[in-house]
DNA sequence: CTTATTCTTGACTAAAATAGTCGGGAATAC
DNA sequence: GTATTCCCGACTATTTTAGTCAAGAATAAG
């Protein structure tokens, strides 16, 4: 799990597509012009929502992207996975041939760090940011959502 | 907030210093040999560590670092806000200043999810990570911690 | 006191990822 | 038919990351 202002952008334009996009599909140049990311990197970064199916298309004009299901049922964490390829951590490609040294553990300890925070963004919908599920909402059952947490 | 493999190596180095520092100081050197990590690179990353306190040094032969507190009191987003400045999100500065268009809204959104992932890495130490309190560890109480989540 | 070890600092460089550009093409609503 | 919009690939500039190098200061140990 990476976390970059690419998969920023993506995140934001899924946002904005969420709140802007109703019956009609939303064009990159819309987007462009509110979110300002430059309209040709939005193509390359919806070719690729596109491909993991997050988003349909529809050319030609008043065409543009919709959510390819609805807000809540789509997860930051499949976003920022869909554009922000994620590398491969470990120096023993999980061969478990670094017998000798801490350097195995360390980075298992990563993987289940890593793995942890995607656990996390995967149970955040874009419906959920848009409801102001964020941290200061609906201060009744929802906040402080992370004092729920009992890792510690 | 923002994670990238700088942040990792941080982590990683950190987690190491965790495991290996007893009452021993741990020599950059060492962990560059443990953990695959250019002895520069770690120079670089551990002043930026030292000046923000979460580890103290020790020169001559037998020195290097250590821990400034202990493994429970150090927490995973304080190791990744050390090393990776984080960068400014929004183009309005938070001056309001963008009445028109739902560039200000997305941004909001997103800062409330950046804020929330920083809450997250907040609530995890080291000494969590080496109890194996990642994702699965001691399966009685704390391991579905984040299905304890509610933010659905 | 000398020496080897280790941190400390700053400047520099190489490599990779990110962000953006450009040009052409295909589909389609009007 | 034409303007609009997605689609695609190649290319370039910028920034960040990672690593190198060199000089210096503190200190433990012989």
């Amino acid at each position: 799990m990476k976390l970059t202002t690419r998969g920023r952008y993506a995140v934001t334009a899924m946002l904005d597509l969420a709140i802007n996009g109703g019956k009609r599909p939303v064009s990159l140049a819309d987007i462009s012009g509110r979110q300002e990311i430059s309209l040709s990197y939005l193509e390359q970064l919806f070719a690729k929502l596109r491909r993991e199916e997050l988003v349909t298309s529809a050319r030609g004009p008043g065409g543009g992207y919709r959510l390819a299901r609805s807000g809540a049922e789509i997860f930051v964490a499949e976003i920022i996975d869909a554009v922000d390829e994620s590398v491969d951590v470990t120096n023993c490609q999980g061969k478990g041939n670094c017998h000798h040294g801490e350097t195995c553990l360390t980075h298992h300890l990563w993987e289940d760090l890593s793995g942890q925070i995607h656990d996390f963004l995967s149970q955040i919908s874009l419906g959920d940011l848009m409801e102001g599920r964020g941290r200061r909402g609906k201060t009744h059952q929802s906040d402080g959502v992370l004092q729920t947490l009992s890792l510690r």
